[in-house]
DNA sequence: CTCAACTAGTTCAAGGTTTTATCAACCACT
DNA sequence: AGTGGTTGATAAAACCTTGAACTAGTTGAG
């Protein structure tokens, strides 16, 4: 399948971490016949690939403009659902509360988001995002959309479509009483 | 949309993560009408179902069988390869180095992982699964694939099939040059 | 055969995350 | 009002990750 075998063993060298999937499921099979293939595909290969990008956006992007992954995606929150509660940030970002509590102190050391106590209910912190930080996140996250659209350049706009829909689909499962959520 | 409105604003309460997603893109539309929308729901939606379904395996099945995550990771992927490299095993499981390093170091205290020294390249240190290690990850295996196909249960077979290829190919742009993986 | 360049693995500091525990504030019921 | 039960946020301890610096072993060019 691959053009150049010069190196003997050497072939795959970029991410393996994406090649190994099939075989992991094939030698799982072997073992464990009754095994569910298509779920564990799936879930291998969403993770593998969210990671993946993922990594490329934080080392590429987001770490040379001084905010970790995390960082971008709280202040993401915050920026499009303006004024908030820590609660609601962390469910709304997928984080826990106290991660959301732990960097948010860091974010508003760097002076990027301020942390006021509600009025009608002291135990509320409200999160907002200084100038400064709206200014570095609407930078942040222009580029950040610039990256992800080369990741997905490959796909036409109905496969695109319709990765969205299944990922929305599997995402709907959530819902279920059984899982387990954050919190 | 919704039918219970009964509540006032309360009526989401059960992972915002997921609903949220749609609202972003669409403020993001609105301020940077150049986003490209499409890119931004794939990346998105990828990273927030991988993370749920991550937390949920991790916290329904790993945890309470003492392995994290990445144990389980790191040791499913020395199971499916056989005795490797410390190196070969940081790529195929998505890890860097030096986290293969610490936790292999966790792993071999706690009995479940082997690291001996290659005769024949001084440098390398070659992994493999103890026997109590192999007993402890095959368990841990099969419950995983039991909650994968919980999660999965609701794609019909061709959707499955497709949400494997669009991830594959979206996997597939890693190989390009302008991305940034680990190492 | 030797020295420079490279490679594998480890270590360190800094930061992020998790779970559990704690504390303060709120609410509802008597 | 008071008291018990929630709820929101933070703190502490343990773990994982990252990037950079470091150690040691290998390779190869001259």
């Amino acid at each position: 399948m691959v053009h150049d075998m010069s190196g003997g063993h050497e072939t795959a060298e970029r991410s393996d971490s994406l090649g190994i999937a099939d075989l992991a499921v094939e030698r799982t099979k072997e073992r464990f016949p009754e095994t569910d293939a298509d779920a564990m595909s799936i879930v291998l290969w969403l993770h593998r690939v969210a990671n993946v990008i993922t990594y490329d956006l934080e080392s590429s992007v987001h770490r040379p403009r001084g905010l970790s992954w995390p960082a971008f995606r709280l202040m993401f929150t915050i920026w499009v659902s303006g004024t908030m509660e820590s609660k609601a940030a962390a469910s709304q970002s997928g984080m826990s509360r106290a991660a959301v509590s732990s960097l948010t102190n860091t974010l508003d050391n760097l002076g990027l988001v301020t942390r006021t106590a509600d009025p009608s209910d002291k135990r509320k912190i409200l999160l907002d995002l200084t100038d400064a930080g709206r200014v570095t996140l609407e930078a942040a996250l222009r580029e950040n959309n610039v990256q992800e659209s080369k990741w997905t350049a490959g796909l036409a706009p109905d496969e695109a479509t319709e990765l969205v829909r299944l990922l929305r689909k599997l995402g709907d499962v959530a819902t279920d009483e059984w899982v387990n959520l954050r919190d």
